[in-house]
DNA sequence: TTAGGGTTAG
């Protein structure tokens, strides 16, 4: 094969005279050729070969090229471009072109070229199905399924067990499960063969994902044969229902449990916001000797990255050098994420550094720790970066980059990525991007522009653009435009609490107590709680967690009378409480008692008796934190001659010696 | 046979 490569690429054939061609490769030559090629620039040669040789129309080679073309990403075009340039393409060039759009998720190009081939006379065969059906299944489309459907029966295709399972998951996941039913009761006719484990499988998974649990382990009971996967499938429906006991249960009936039922157990943990179990159910794994696949390591960095155990997480870390994991893209992505997250931005950056490969993800996951860290020039810099690896940006993307001008405040250079989205990169924003501009308008004062530009949206606003209005009327004291964005709020969803506490919020501020109260009776009326706060805090690798006027962790007293001492030592170095940040119309006294036991303060008391070698403090929050807790935070920053680092719902606040990384805008 | 499968996933 090296030799044969060599040939290749250091003797050319004359490009001008192609029929004289000293060096002869025949098909299969060619074939092998394609197989073995590592990089793309390889492909270009052996493709630019293949048309010096004169077989750019012989069908099995171009098929390989096709494929090998679609496997590696972003480079699709070129297997368009090769599938164009073939005179009466067949069956087998059809099926590698709609297999390879649906693979790189262009699934609607896939149906069309599929509508190409029936239009050009092309009989599809079994091998065309499953493609079709997958793209189908993705576009949510039912009916077009229910043609597809009439196609494979009027071809006789349906008893391919293949097809039919296709087929059956299509309907599933399109929602269709009646269908889905059905089809699978009509498959009885062609014996167990037909109706594979899989089949089986596959149904129970499309009840899984419509939350019909229930009907999923019904079925699971009266399955023949149970197949390792379908454990998996069904435990991950009942975590993803909240059916945590169920789901253990079943787990622990599992004879063999392998790395997926694993995976699927540390990630449902993850999924109920239970980041420490779901950690040490990794550790457990570990321990009973059972190896982890990438995908159970990204599971477990994420449970790191969202309770922000930058302990664990950096041991995770060793573990997957020591332990011969590749560093391949998911993995990499996965551990930038976990230390942006964690609010280490510089060994986010020093993994990003080194790995080999980049693609779109990498990149959006650290510029998207730049933004949520406050750093807007890294983020840029980030941004240009990968432009010029020729890695187009995404909406995704441009997210990360206009968040990134919203925390550092920088309203014009937000505005200005919003419209080159728009106009150079033909970027449809999303809800998300609207939101943050919103957000951009508001959190510098500009409420009127905020209020025009949610009029202009192409689309209908919902809870989240009317809540970011909300917060910056609040914010700016603005007590007329806020009622307005409320009215809106409970409208869309009478049923959340945001909207209630929203509003009771700007009374409380503006001292209107009587509406607060007016709001709280319609609250409880309405039967709608308000969501409790919490915070993670890590120390020494552990993760505990506290909610609001926590009494109920084993040092509870101690962590009180060491808040209280803080909050008092704080008094002297100029604190005062600032009670406006709370809701009731209580006394001064008690105003203060209820801010004290906020959760980030129980956590920051608890890092404080527990942990002396602590030289960084950090904390991560599920809401925004309060004016009051932030400026205690500063106090403490200063005097205990430590660093504190606060994630909060919406980005980090990096408290040194009195002063945080925000500047006090968030 | 020029080529098709499910489970965990940011």
């Amino acid at each position: 094969m090296k030799a044969l490569l060599r040939m290749l690429f250091s003797k050319p054939p004359p490009a001008k005279t192609p029929s004289f061609n000293p060096i002869f490769i025949d098909e299969p030559q060619f074939i092998s050729l394609i197989h073995s090629s590592k990089s793309i620039k390889h492909l270009q040669q052996i493709h630019a070969q293949i048309i010096l040789h004169h077989q750019f129309s012989n069908s099995r080679i171009v098929t390989q090229l096709i494929s090998s073309f679609s496997f590696k990403n972003n480079f699709i075009n070129h297997a368009l471009s090769i599938f164009r340039h073939f005179n009466n393409p067949n069956l087998y060039i059809f099926n590698s072109l709609i297999r390879a759009l649906a693979d790189n998720s262009y699934y609607m190009t896939s149906i069309s070229y599929f509508v190409l081939m029936l239009r050009s006379n092309i009989r599809p065969a079994n091998l065309t199905f499953p493609f079709v059906l997958k793209s189908t299944a993705a576009l949510q489309e039912g009916w077009l399924g229910m043609e597809i459907h009439t196609q494979i029966l009027k071809l006789g295709l349906l008893c391919d067990r293949l097809v039919l399972l296709h087929l059956v998951d299509m309907y599933a996941k399109v929602g269709l499960l009646e269908c889905a039913c059905q089809l699978f009761d009509e498959s009885s006719q062609w014996g167990d063969e037909a109706r594979s484990t899989l089949l089986w499988n596959v149904l129970i998974n499309g009840y899984c994902k419509v939350g019909k649990w229930g009907k999923a382990v019904e079925l699971f009971e009266v399955m023949p044969e149970k197949y390792g996967s379908t454990w998996s499938t069904l435990i991950n429906g009942l975590m993803k229902a909240g059916e945590i006991d169920r789901a253990m249960e079943l787990w622990r009936s599992v004879e063999e449990r392998d790395v997926v039922s694993w995976t699927t157990m540390i990630n449902g943990f993850s999924l109920n916001g239970q980041h420490e179990q779901a950690l040490s159910m990794f550790f457990e794994m570990l321990e009973q000797g059972v190896k982890p696949n990438d995908q159970t390591i990204v599971c477990a960095l994420l449970a790191c990255a969202k309770a922000g155990a930058l302990e664990t997480g950096t041991r995770i870390h060793d573990y997957v050098l020591s332990n011969g994991f590749a560093l391949k893209k998911g993995i990499t992505a996965a551990l930038v994420d976990m230390y942006a997250k964690c609010g280490s931005i510089e060994n986010a950056s020093r993994v990003f550094d080194m790995a080999e490969e980049k693609d779109l993800r990498t990149w959006s996951v650290m510029i998207w720790g730049c933004a949520i860290n406050g750093y807007l020039d890294k983020a840029l810099d980030c941004f240009n970066k990968m432009k010029s690896t020729g890695i187009k940006p995404d909406g995704v993307v441009f997210l990360a980059i206009i968040t990134a001008c919203l925390h550092a405040g920088n309203v014009d250079h937000g505005l200005h990525f919003f419209d080159k989205m728009k106009h150079d990169y033909s970027i449809e924003p999303t809800m998300k991007h609207y939101a943050v501009i919103v957000d951009l308008y508001g959190r510098a004062g500009r409420l009127n522009q905020a209020l025009r530009f949610i009029k202009n949206m192409p689309i209908d606003p919902d809870f989240v653009i009317w809540g970011a209005l909300f917060s910056a009327c609040r914010a700016h004291k603005n007590i007329q435009m806020a009622e307005y964005a409320s009215e809106k709020l409970l409208e869309l969803e009478p049923k959340h609490p945001g909207g209630y506490v929203f509003l009771s919020n700007v009374y409380a501020g503006a001292g209107k107590w009587q509406d607060v109260e007016r709001v709280r009776t319609k609250m409880k009326n309405k039967g709608v709680a308000k969501d409790p706060g919490w915070s993670y805090i890590e120390i020494h690798g552990q993760v505990t967690s506290f909610v609001a006027g926590d009494h109920f962790h084993d040092r509870s007293d101690e962590i009180h009378l060491k808040l209280d001492e803080i909050t008092k030592n704080a008094r002297e170095f100029g604190y005062t409480p600032e009670t406006e940040w709370v809701l009731h119309n209580i006394e001064e006294e008690e105003k203060e008692e209820s801010l004290g036991s906020h959760s980030e303060k129980l956590a920051l008391a608890f890092a404080l008796i527990s942990g002396d070698d602590l030289k960084v403090i950090r904390i991560v929050k599920n809401l925004k934190i309060c004016g009051d807790c932030h400026s205690l935070m500063k106090h403490a920053s200063k005097m205990t001659k430590r660093d504190i680092v606060v994630r909060d719902i919406k980005r980090f606040h990096h408290f040194k010696n009195g002063s945080c990384s925000c500047q006090d805008y968030w």
